[in-house]
DNA sequence: GCTAATCCCTCTAGCCACTATAGGTTCAAG
DNA sequence: CTTGAACCTATAGTGGCTAGAGGGATTAGC
């Protein structure tokens, strides 16, 4: 029996975190001590790391629900599970791509400042007026 | 004279964000009508495409807020708009990064999955099993 | 001058995934 | 039995908006 402090600490999910998740639905509730604290099992352990795994590769809760859900099933097919990642692959890369894009924007207008005052910003000036853009955005 | 609708239009910024921007001290408060209906000058419209140009390169509101001030000072050096702007060129560049690690080992994960039911598909199994990863995350 | 359509007003609440705080209770070690 | 750490619930805050309710203002056409 651990308690959550326990959980907390075996997972690196921090304690109000935990309780979070428990109200989202992603933890049943625990079972708890004479005093009313809450005390966990090693597949609640198991289901943390599950969850802590998850939210570190990106998935968000509603993902992530599925997904236990998903392993609640061993028999079905494993395209709905195939299906969420590569979902949330895309995701990523659509995000990196922006990413890319701004950062060369901003490349560009910090290189291309050497002025000395506000005056003649580049940064400033950039901002100011779009025509001075490469991309859209 | 534009209203608020007028101003909307010619940004691209919605208008219950320029009441938020107004809210936030982005934008100062505009004059009223008769019948208490913001109304907006040309330097409110410009310094409205300030703040969308910059919202579009992913400053947050209170660099923004910064880089407005800066540039009401014509003869101050311009350093402190750069660093605003080098600061935030980091701040992509770790999210980049951060994301290319998460698509590298999304990739793996998904690629690895060639499962026909939830019993061994490789997502799940990753991520119950920490085991699994290339990389820290 | 009237009406209808469209715009505008304020205020409040919701989004996401937590995090922080307040004020109180329980547990475990000594 | 006492102390101090850990636990409990409930509420509010984060950022940058967005949505909705319930009303008032403006404007174009008749």
């Amino acid at each position: 029996m651990y308690s959550i402090g326990d959980l907390s600490r075996r997972t690196g999910v921090k304690v109000p975190t935990i309780r979070y998740y428990e109200q989202m639905g992603l933890i049943r509730a625990a079972q708890r001590s004479e005093g009313n604290q809450r005390r966990y099992e090693r597949s609640d352990l198991e289901r943390l790391a599950f969850i802590r795994h998850a939210r570190d590769l990106g998935f968000d809760i509603p993902a992530i629900r599925d997904l236990i859900a998903l392993s609640h099933h061993p028999e079905a097919p494993c395209s709905g599970a195939d299906r969420i990642a590569e979902d949330h692959l895309s995701a990523v890369r659509e995000k990196i791509e922006r990413l890319r894009k701004l950062e060369q924007e901003l490349e560009r207008i910090v290189s291309h400042c050497s002025g000395h005052s506000v005056e003649d910003c580049y940064v400033i000036r950039a901002l100011s007026d779009h025509g001075l853009c490469e991309a859209e955005h």
